[in-house]
DNA sequence: GGCAGCACTGCACACCTGTGCAGCGCCAGC
DNA sequence: GCTGGCGCTGCACAGGTGTGCAGTGCTGCC
């Protein structure tokens, strides 16, 4: 025993068959729950595949049964709080659940890129965020694969894709009135280049509660969606003197506006200026931060996610609408 | 033309064979590089293979090859600063050699749960953080599959196991030292309850060294490795006066006591107490925080990571240490 | 024209599993 | 003792791919 030399190649359930003298159709049965095989041959099976260290191989089985278990999963910078805690609910939950979460990084991908997860045979595709090209659409619906889309558009008639969409209107409009109520009278928000549709809806929203209320905004657009643009933002808005409210679209542009406001121009926030964010990712509650924020309850939009998934294949797509609420902390006035 | 009724089923090699006119070897070897195929009949099947949205089957291929393209990564809390900057490396890395990252989260995960990564055939399982079961590590051994443990301790000899080590207890030890060059005289250590090796070698070097200067160490090992723990942690320590230095093995649990000691319980940092912390997370770096902390560099550590998960099948296991240093900012006078 | 050589093609098998179907032995009942 | 029934087993096929090998047709050269 324990000749544990490292092995070249996967115990297949044939070497357990060999070991436990049965064929290796019995085998097969032994590790299928509600398979005819006799209680002798079991436990003899189940012995022999313990001392050799077998394990069914999923992706055999996956080529005859109709739908895989694997699920796979899309996002851009999985360094984002919120993108983070999004994907540790989700895998806890998926595992849970007896599914397996291939993960592709959206950051430097094309579409071609994404369409590799398709290789797998996966059966959902989940879009945390990042664009859904139209090209994986089509091959996700020539496959037969569903597809999860998290505050994205809707996508063309005819394929099966649940849409899962946090307010983003109402968050923007919230927003914005929390600010007009603080008395702010020179308002800016912060999109960064990276303009999904959801992030421009909050915006879009947002924009029109305040000229509603006859007060300017100043847009601005450039950069990724990262901590580092929020900064920037904040440096160029804050210039010349007059800015006294900024709506960040995300948590993490917002946290960089706030910082670089309070730590390196020096404001008082929210005496001078008031920041708003959108997301309530974990470190914004922070005693260092304190961000006020539109909060996408992140319980909902997992359980909502997971609801999807588990939805059967020819299910017809369904949509749900997460509710936000404004969380209210101490960057506002 | 575009009747994109959602398939119930994923294309095949036999579907664009019957399309194209064409065996379905043929189809085959247009997909493989350096195949013997006519330029005709490649560019037949390319375009049939593109209406149809076919994509080959890496699930099948890989019972053919004697390795698959999946890499099992194993990560405790995905919501941890340093751990999701990590992951969002590695994931790119992966993408960009042709590698596809299969996720397992061991938050709640018994070891039987991560043996779950082999039913898929990884090539290779990557720990992040977590344990490492010996049950995983024979099962990986018996199936010859490799293992990345980064920042674990060594396995039993004979298997193939690539060890990925920041220098832990010269972390702890330049904590130390600064602290007591800070001039604190009572000094404490918060662990948490989740023992990791590497955890506990900080701690170890960093106790031995300050008990070396002939200065009492005050140990808080309860509670998960999270922020909130560093949070609870600060009140305990810090409930009578006399504690004016806190390491926290990990940036998020300094990062917990920080904000608590600052906000909550009104302390100046690094006036009345200093912190440091150990890994140099992004968040780390911000204004609101300034923490000083020991680096281990996150570009080194994924490229010692990528270069392990590229070694052939039965190379020889190797041991990388990665330097670590003290990187300077506000939480300590 | 005949033959060698070459590029290409398809057959058949391998990889590993799940499962319908037929066959086997055994037991109970008449 | 014979027969029907039952529980178990193994065979053989399917699922989708890669590839060795033999066979096909064509070209070029004598």
């Amino acid at each position: 025993m324990s000749g544990e030399k490292p092995a070249d190649r996967f115990v297949s359930a044939a070497d357990v068959a060999r070991r436990a003298g049965v064929s290796r159709s019995a085998v097969s049965r032994a590790f299928t729950p509600g398979a005819q095989v006799s209680e002798t041959a079991r436990s003899r099976i189940l012995e022999a595949a313990d001392e050799l260290g077998y394990r069914v191989n999923r992706l055999a089985r996956t080529l005859h049964q109709a739908r895989s278990d694997l699920v796979g999963i899309v996002g851009g910078n999985l360094g984002n709080p919120y993108i983070s805690a999004q994907l540790e609910a989700l895998s806890a939950g998926l595992q849970s659940r007896g599914l397996q979460c291939l993960l592709m990084n959206s950051a430097q991908g094309s579409a071609t890129d994404l369409a590799r997860l398709l290789d797998y045979r996966v059966r959902t595709v989940v879009l945390l965020s990042g664009a859904a090209p139209d090209e994986l659409i089509r091959l996700c619906t020539r496959n037969g694969a569903r597809m999860v889309l998290i505050n994205r558009p809707a996508p063309p008639e005819g394929s099966r894709a649940d849409l899962i969409l946090a307010d983003s209107a109402e968050g923007g409009r919230l927003a914005a009135r929390r600010l007009l109520a603080a008395g702010c009278r020179r308002v800016a928000v912060v999109i960064s280049g990276s303009r999904t549709s959801a992030k421009l809806e909050r915006a879009r929203a947002f924009c029109a509660e305040i000229e509603g209320a006859g007060l300017p905004v100043t847009r601005w657009a450039e950069g990724a969606n990262s901590y580092d643009t929020g900064c920037e933002a904040a440096r160029a808005l804050l210039a010349e003197p007059g800015i006294d409210g900024i709506f960040g679209v995300t948590d993490e542009l917002a946290l960089g506006v706030l910082n670089t406001a309070r730590f390196e121009l020096g404001r008082k926030v929210p005496g001078e200026l008031s920041v708003i964010g959108f997301d309530d990712a974990p470190v914004s509650d922070w005693a260092s931060h304190g961000l006020t924020t539109i909060r996408q309850s992140l319980s909902a939009l997992t359980r909502a996610t997971l609801e999807a998934i588990e939805r059967p294949a020819d299910a017809a797509p369904t949509r749900v609408r997460i509710p936000v609420t404004l969380i209210e902390r101490s960057s506002v006035a």
